[in-house]
DNA sequence: CGTACGTTTGATCTTTCTCAATAATGGTGG
DNA sequence: CCACCATTATTGAGAAAGATCAAACGTACG
């Protein structure tokens, strides 16, 4: 919706300013970060578990996801990321990379020197507040997940996945919560639900049969989002969004 | 193991300094914090979803879990907590709780200010550093147990929690690997694993009757310790332990 | 126009759940 | 110390959700 980005990094401000306040001298330090635009492939890898990251990359343009395997070679899905979100935080501080993070389509990274974030990070003023706020509620959707892959039927849990997806694209502003691209592959859905693509394929059929969803290629619409929030058991507490997101994704 | 507490509270420094360093400043700081000890009875609640915390409780004995409920009253276990760790750095800066948290087992907390610990968080040295490095790891964890229960069969994921619940009391030092206290039932065992508690007993009993472990009451050991953490496919990478550490873990 | 990738469908199999009952256990009051 | 009650653990039988295997169908794109 909004208007030519006249910097990358005001969709970092934004993002950050989504759950705290940012004062103009936090605004200006983050857009005072010396960072390199890179265009990324869809499926290209922006981190590898074991990697000792130099760079935390924000990204811009595009969406990308985090996954872990297990020892013979399941993936688990663990988030899904839209633009304006840093990519590496779970990184800050740390050594070596707990899990991997990959392009899911197209789209652009700004790259950070880790140093410089970290610095932001242990900063002055709120911009450090920010970053923990934002690592925290990303450890609360995280909360969210294992609930919903732990004790949720498959439809609800794909229901909710797209209720999360649109609540929060929604809340950056980036897409209206009625009509959005999906563009992950049945595939992909299934990893990030716990599920296998055949399941998928057919729940998706289900709710479609159901008039909750309407797919046409990757591109899914919502007819009936209020009905699709209760199938889905979805309550946007857990993702802390200022009241006034909170109201328009009630309606 | 170890000796007796002059402190309680050096039991939170002994956690923070796991993966970051604390200066005798730092140290100085956390044993500054005003305080008051509460003893808890099992099962009683410390935080509930929608509350607004105004107290950090610090788990100095006995232990602690989260959770949250699905709409249809469903519960899922989203992480279990030993002594030293802060049961409310989630809610630093948060208006309101999403999840529950609640005790596993009788036990003792010190209460300390919000206020108090969110100066701390924000504050000068490593100490606003060690807290956001602690909620990172707890991040980890979190990515950890969605792969967990998104992707791995009943026994590897039941032998899964026991891997990780016996590496952190080590990684504390408040237990030695082979031997360990297991306070939970078997349904909330069911509800840390996305499973029902009729499964888990027949889990368990699996297990056992392999010789990867061996019950009696509450405590379990670990005749096998090595073959258990395969089974389990259990790699500590993610709980970002210091070397030492780690290398006890691996035997 | 052919190849690669993703989607859809059907048939069958397995894991895990559900329901139901019985046995242990632990704690309590007398 | 004992009887009683409430939890928790254990077991069996049957049902179901979701997985697996296999094949066909579309669509995009070089």
């Amino acid at each position: 919706m909004s208007d030519r980005q006249s910097h990358p990094l005001e969709l970092l401000c934004r993002k950050l300013a989504t759950h705290h306040p940012l004062s103009r001298q936090d605004e200006a330090a983050v857009l005072a970060l010396p960072y390199k635009l890179r265009t990324m492939e869809a499926q290209s890898y922006l981190v590898r578990e074991g990697d000792r990251p130099e760079i935390c990359a924000v990204l811009i343009a595009g969406y990308a996801f985090r996954h872990k395997l297990t020892g013979d070679g399941a993936r688990q899905i663990v988030s899904l990321h839209i633009p304006g979100e840093a990519l590496d935080f779970q990184n800050l501080f740390l050594a070596e990379a707990d899990h991997n993070v990959q392009m899911l389509t197209r789209g652009q990274v700004a790259e950070v020197h880790m140093a410089d974030m970290e610095k932001l990070a242990l900063g002055p003023a709120g911009l450090g507040q920010a970053i923990l706020i934002a690592n925290l509620v990303e450890a609360s959707i995280f909360r969210e997940w294992t609930l919903n892959i732990g004790r949720r039927d498959s439809r609800s849990r794909i229901a909710h996945l797209l209720c999360e997806f649109a609540a929060r694209l929604t809340a950056q502003e980036l897409q209206e919560e009625a009509h959005f691209e999906l563009p992950m592959t049945q595939e992909q859905l299934a990893d990030a639900t716990g599920l296998t693509p055949v399941h998928v394929n057919r729940v998706l059929k289900g709710l479609q049969a159901e008039g909750l969803i309407a797919r046409n290629r990757r591109s899914i619409s919502f007819p009936d989002w209020r009905r699709l929030r209760e199938v889905a058991d979805f309550n946007s507490r857990y993702l802390h969004l200022a009241s006034g997101t909170r109201e328009r994704l009630a309606h």
